[in-house]
DNA sequence: GTCTATAAAGTGATAGAC
DNA sequence: GTCTATCACTTTATAGAC
């Protein structure tokens, strides 16, 4: 979290830190994550700033110099965790078109997006955001749109393309992609959703993904 | 809500209420009524004991007596409502198995289960509950339980009889009822899950509907 | 069982010194 | 920008009378 690369070193063998390196920005830094941890603890409402406070170390009053308020703290810390957290892998979608093997690459690709979007804590976020909806609609539709560009996107432009082809029967991508994500990484989702402690070994998330992608291919292969 | 059924009148018209009709039920279950208002508003921890006393008429201390703590309201308004709220369609799925057209059938019972499920105060609750999942786990569980033996099971049921009977090709009926819900309901669900004022049209719905009950025909239609 | 009144602790937010 | 100290208010929960 706050771990720096190792800089230079004085003569004395300690650690040169090149300036007081904008310690207004690191504050920040220890709030936002001093605050994450603690609303994704306690919920939005739960969460107390003297909590906050004393988990980041800075004084309350400097929280609220920087952030304003309790909901612009809240609006900024996982608004900002979002796109960070999912921007792992916009790259492997782009591949499926191209792939040697469809069925392969569906899977791989699957597999890779549930080991990111069932771990525990990625999981806490979205019961978090979730349970915020009515009140902040706002993060709602920021993780909505997050999401589709980082996966769908990209995958509805692969599907496009193999329809294109003939590889592919699929005149609604978009359609297609929703099935797709749905009966793949969906599933176990919804199970890992309402029971937090429910475990996935790899051989089950494979089945089960296999066979979502089965019946993708099922439905939309090209009738030759 | 706290609607009586009709009454016997005397020869004034007036209604007779037969006892006190248990007085403490009444006022029980106008607590209930109004814990769950706030509870849907607020979330847990913003909805204040204040709020749900004012609004049921009674008093504070009569709260207290019937419900013990905050906690112990809100796991018996939401843990009562859950079977309450899903009681409504067991029996459309027991009739899939004997339907003379099995993807008629399909799609008009997942359209009615979606007519639920995306109704807007149902949407609340589950929000709520997987808002509340970290810090109350019992809801997590019993929402699951509910909604497996109200919707799913019943389907597993049919799903192995038509296997057995070789109209559909399902040596797992209990996975490809999953993705049958994931391909159906769930693609809307997630949609309005994130955003509370999207809506979905009656056209949009079938049309989503159809295809995910196509998929899942295409994959498991018996090899005749 | 039900009420009024209140206790005891915690809440978000700010004033003013530096 | 950052701190200490504090405000004004709300919170859950409970005594004690009836």
């Amino acid at each position: 979290m706050g771990v720096e690369a190792a800089g230079p070193l004085d003569e004395y063998g300690i650690p040169v830190i090149p300036a007081p390196v904008d310690v207004s920005q690191r504050k920040r830094q220890a709030i936002i994550d001093a605050a994450l941890v603690e609303f994704l603890r306690e919920g939005y409402s739960a969460a107390s700033m003297d909590a906050i406070t004393n988990r980041s170390g800075v004084s309350k009053a400097t929280i609220y110099k920087h952030f304003g308020n309790k909901e612009r703290l809240f609006l900024a810390v996982v608004g900002g965790i979002l796109p960070q957290t999912y921007a792992r892998l916009e790259c492997g979608a782009a591949g499926v078109a191209d792939a040697p093997d469809l069925r392969t690459a569906l899977v791989d690709l699957a597999v890779d997006w549930a080991h990111i979007l069932l771990r525990p804590d990625i999981m806490s976020l979205r019961r978090l955001v979730i349970g915020e909806i009515d009140r902040f609609p706002q993060l709602g539709q920021l993780w909505y749109r997050v999401t589709f560009d980082m996966y769908n996107a990209p995958l509805i432009t692969a599907f496009g393309t193999l329809n294109e082809r003939g590889e592919l029967a699929t005149p609604d991508p978009a359609l297609a992609v929703q099935q797709f994500v749905a009966a793949t990484v969906g599933v176990p989702q919804l199970v890992h959703t309402f029971r937090a402690d429910a475990e996935t070994t790899e051989d089950e998330l494979r089945r089960i993904i296999g066979s979502g992608v089965d019946l993708v291919l099922a439905r939309y292969a090209a009738k030759a």
